[in-house]
DNA sequence: TAAAAAATGATATAATTTATCTTCACGGTT
DNA sequence: AACCGTGAAGATAAATTATATCATTTTTTA
C-alpha cells in the first residue's frame, strides 16, 4: 500500500468514527509513513518543521497522540520511538513489534498465538489485560547477513 | 524469600561472577527490594537519600544499570519505572511482566508458550532475537475486587 | 448567529536519562 | 609495603523526552 492510499484509508476510517484527520495530522501521518523504520518524536518535529516552521514539541506530541489513539500509529516504549502501524484498519488488535537494532527497521507480526499465551498467563492470576506492549529486539535478517 | 536472603543471593551470583556488589549497589537494591511493585528512578533516588545525601541521578541510575546487567532488576520501559526481579538466579530468562494501571503491583509471570510464540515469528522473519519486552498492562486480581 | 467543543499556538517547564571529567577504592603485582 | 591499572563513585552539566497551561482559532452544534 502506497502512502496516498494510507491517508484515504486512515481518513475514511476517522470519518467513520467523527474524528478530525486534519491537516496537521495528516501531515504528522504522511511524515511518518515515509519512514518504514522507528521514527523518534523530535525527529518527526524536525521534519515537520520544514514545512511549519511554527512546530513545537507539544505539536508533534498532540499529532503523534491522536493517531496513536486511533491506531495509526504505535508508540515503540523500548526506544521512544513511533512506527506506522501495519494494518490499521483491524482496530484494536495487540501490538507486536520486531525491531531490529542494527538499522532500525520494525515488522510488526500478528501471532494468536502469542496473544493467546499471555491472556492465559494473565487468566490464571486473575489479571484483567487492557493493553500490551510486546517488543523483541534483535537483528533483521538483512542485518545478519550484511555481517558476513 | 526475604530481603536479607535476597541481598545474601545477589552477593553470591556476584562472588561468582566476579562482579563487585557494593555498598551502594546493596543499598539501592535493598530499596529497591521493599517494594513489591514498580518503582521511579527519582522516588528510589529520594529514598537514597534519605540515607546518602550526596546521591544524585547518576548515582541511582548506575546502581540501577548495574542491577540490570546483573538481572537483578528489570526496567519497565513502558512506565520508566524499575522492578525486583522474582528468580534472578535464573539468568537471562525472557522478561514477562502484569503490571497494574491502578496500583503499581507488578507480577513477573514466565510462560514458555509466549516466548516460543515470539521465537517462532521471529525465525518465519529471519529475525534473531536478542531481549524482549513483554508488559501486559491492565488491573490485577485486588483491584478489580476493589471496585465492586 | 451564538454558544460549546475541539484543535492549535505559544510559552514554559517537568521528567527522564546520559555524558564527561575528576577523584577514590580495590586487586593484583613487584 | 609501595606501585599500578581498573573499575566505581562524586560532581557537574547537559541532552532527551514529554507535559502543563493559557490564549487564540477553528469547527460543530443548537
Ligand atoms: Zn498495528
Ligand atoms: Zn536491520
Ligand atoms: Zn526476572
Ligand atoms: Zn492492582
Amino acid at each position: 500500500m502506497d502512502i496516498e492510499q494510507q491517508v484515504a484509508q486512515a481518513k475514511l476510517v476517522c470519518e467513520k468514527r467523527g474524528a478530525r484527520f486534519t491537516a496537521l495530522r495528516e501531515q504528522v501521518f504522511t511524515l511518518l509513513a515515509k519512514h518504514n523504520s522507528a521514527v523518534g518524536a523530535y525527529d518527526l518535529l524536525s521534519e515537520l518543521q520544514v514545512i511549519d516552521s511554527s512546530a513545537k514539541p507539544a505539536t508533534i506530541y498532540r499529532a503523534l497522540d491522536f493517531l496513536n489513539q486511533q491506531g495509526f500509529v504505535h508508540k515503540i516504549e523500548s526506544i521512544n520511538a513511533f512506527v506506522m502501524c501495519d494494518h490499521f484498519s483491524e482496530c484494536n488488535h495487540p501490538v507486536q513489534l520486531l525491531i531490529c537494532d542494527d538499522c532500525g527497521y520494525v515488522e510488526e507480526i500478528q501471532s494468536e498465538n502469542l496473544d493467546l499465551a499471555i491472556r492465559s498467563m494473565a487468566d490464571a492470576s486473575g489479571f484483567k489485560i487492557k493493553h500490551q506492549v510486546v517488543e523483541a529486539h534483535g537483528y533483521c535478517a538483512k542485518c545478519q547477513s550484511d555481517k558476513n
